[in-house]
DNA sequence: AGGATAGCCTGCGGGC
DNA sequence: TGCCCGCAGGCTATCC
C-alpha cells in the first residue's frame, strides 16, 4: 500500500522512465476517476508534442506536468490503497482496472491501474492551481516537518497520537505501516493522546520518521501486497517491520507478545511492555482487543 | 467543531 | 476443488 517511500520510489522511476520521450497521446477509460477542474480531453492538447518535466510529489500525491509551457495543465495522481504507475512497452496490453495511460513517441505507455479505486485522477489548470486548490489541504510532509510544527499539530488535540499521525491535513505521508514501525521505534504508545505528547517526543518522533523513511525510500520502498515501481519492481524487503503485520509474535526488543487492536479504524500494532503508558489500558477498556 | 464512524471497492487467503 | 466470507486500508461524507 503506497505511502510516502513508495510514492517517492513511484516519482523516482517514473521520472527516469519518461526522461527524453515525448507525449503522444493517452487516454482515460473511466471518466468517474477523474476530477479536479480541468477536463482530460481539455488538458491532453497541451500536453501533445511535449516531453513530462519530472514530477513533483506532496505526501502521497504525485503531480504531472509538460515542459516547454510555463502553465501547463497539470494531473495530480493518488494511488490509494491499490492504485500502480507503470509503465509497459508497445507491444504489451495493459492490466485490467486501467483507467488512465500517457502514450510515448516510442510507443511505451505510462498507465494508472487501481482495481480498488481508492486512488484518483485531479485535472488542473496548472500546478500553483493544484496546489492552491488541493495540496494546501496537506500538512507539511512527512520527510521536511519539523519538531515545533508537529508539536503544535498535535498539542491541539485529544485524539490518539496514532490517529493524528494518519491525519494527512496534520503531516503528509504517513499510513499505518510507517506509523506503527515510528511508535514503536520511538517507544510511544499509539493511544497517547496528541496533547501528552512533549515537545522532546516531537524531536525524537521527527528525527526517527526521516530515518525509517530514507530507509524505506533507499530500499526501493517497502512490499506486502500491491505496491510494485513504474518499472514493475516489488519494493525491496530490506526494510524488516517490527510492529506492523506482527501482532501476536514475540517483540523483537523485549520478546513479549505484540498487543493488537483496531484504532482510528486500522489494525494497530504495538508492544504493551515497550511502548506502554497509562493511558493505554483506560483507551482499551472501551475498545475490543483482539 | 472536533472526533468517531460507515462506506467505497476488489483481490486474496483461510476455512469448510 | 470451489465457494463464501472476512479482511486489507486512504480518504470522504456523515453523524454525534
Amino acid at each position: 500500500m503506497p505511502e510516502l517511500p513508495e510514492v517517492e520510489t513511484v516519482r523516482r522511476t517514473v521520472a527516469a522512465a519518461t526522461r527524453g520521450k515525448t507525449v503522444i497521446g493517452g487516454a482515460l477509460t473511466r471518466a468517474d476517476m477523474w476530477n479536479g477542474d480541468c477536463a482530460w480531453n481539455d488538458l491532453i492538447p497541451a500536453w501533445v508534442g511535449r516531453p513530462l518535466n519530472e514530477p513533483t510529489r506532496a505526501g502521497k500525491q504525485l503531480a504531472f506536468t509538460a515542459a516547454g509551457n510555463k502553465r501547463s495543465p497539470a494531473v495530480c495522481v493518488h494511488l490509494g490503497m491499490s492504485g500502480r504507475l507503470c509503465m509497459h512497452q508497445p507491444q504489451g496490453t495493459l492490466p485490467n482496472h486501467t483507467h488512465w495511460w500517457l502514450t510515448f513517441d516510442d510507443g511505451t505507455k505510462l498507465a494508472f491501474t487501481d482495481p480498488r479505486r481508492f486512488g484518483g485522477l485531479w485535472g488542473f489548470e496548472c500546478l500553483e492551481a493544484l496546489q492552491a486548490k488541493r495540496w494546501s489541504a496537506l500538512g507539511d510532509d512527512a520527510l521536511t516537518i519539523g519538531p515545533a510544527k508537529l508539536h503544535r499539530g498535535l498539542s491541539g488535540t485529544r485524539r490518539a497520537l496514532k490517529a493524528a499521525l494518519l491525519d494527512q491535513s496534520l503531516v503528509a505521508g504517513l499510513g499505518n505501516i510507517y506509523v506503527d514501525e515510528l511508535l514503536f521505534a520511538v517507544r510511544l504508545s499509539p493511544w497517547t493522546p496528541g496533547s501528552d505528547v512533549s515537545r522532546k517526543d516531537c524531536e525524537r518522533l521527527v528525527r526517527a520518521m526521516r530515518t525509517l523513511l530514507q530507509k524505506a525510500i533507499a530500499a526501493g520502498g517497502t512490499t506486502l501486497r500491491d505496491y510494485v515501481d513504474a518499472d514493475g519492481n516489488a519494493g525491496g524487503f530490506a526494510i524488516k517491520h517490527r510492529a506492523y503485520g506482527r501482532g501476536g509474535l514475540k517483540c523483537t526488543r523485549c520478546r513479549a507478545a505484540l498487543c493488537s487492536a483496531s484504532l482510528a479504524q486500522r489494525t494497530t500494532v504495538w508492544c504493551g511492555h515497550c511502548q506502554g503508558d497509562p493511558h493505554q489500558a483506560l483507551a482499551l477498556e472501551k475498545k475490543e482487543v483482539l
